[in-house]
DNA sequence: ACAATACATCAAGATATATTGATGTATTGT
DNA sequence: ACAATACATCAATATATCTTGATGTATTGT
């Protein structure tokens, strides 16, 4: 019940849903990008990514001093059930905006 | 956007959880077979069954003085897999103890 | 008509969650 | 070593949600 919760709780912020659509979209992201394609200050973005991380719907590399979170693989078939649904709500996403020096395709 | 989180939202508490497995499993009940069952006051139940309504999951029939409430039919796809995943929490459900003087079984 | 029943809704207080700005930590470039 | 960058976390405030008790409405039995 408790991680049930915890995976809904997640999703329960449209600012949450826009960020995990946009790392669905996009592929591995790190935080700064977030930060400067949804125009938000990092500590928001930043404790909004460890919710979904412990809603159990990302991960997250550390590459040096950037870290980059990814949709969490393999993922559960109710949770993929979740980003389809999202998928469907055909929400309009910020493109790609880099924020930081990071060379995300080397 | 706003249907899906009111669908998360719904969601988004224990008791609810609890009721809304109840129904799934007993089918139709009234709302004082809730009541008693779980032992909660009538207006707590009340407002999670109109917000687990309001969340796409319920439907409710009147009859006389009882308002019945049970799965909504037909449930889409994705309410289903919700419902599946409940399921699968394995929850201890209170048996059904009528708390009032309907025959549900006519 | 009156009382009892079943349910919904409101107002108030308690609890939880979101946002912001400040601060802390680790890493990198010079 | 120092400054800058990227990120995490904390404290304070604002906002939302849950619970309770009181009240309102509709229906039924007498």
């Amino acid at each position: 019940m408790d991680i049930f919760l915890k995976t809904i709780g997640s999703l329960n912020d449209e600012t949450r849903i826009r960020i995990l659509h946009f790392i669905d979209l996009h592929g591995e992201v790190c935080v700064c990008d977030i930060e400067s394609s949804f125009e938000m200050i990092q500590s928001r973005i930043s404790r909004h990514l460890k919710i979904l991380k412990e809603g159990g719907f990302l991960r997250v590399e550390r590459k040096g001093r950037w870290a980059f979170y990814s949709i969490r693989s393999p993922l559960d078939a109710f949770r993929q059930s979740i980003l389809k649904e999202i998928q469907h709500l055909q929400l309009e996403i910020p493109p790609l905006n880099k924020g930081c020096n990071n060379v995300t395709s080397k």
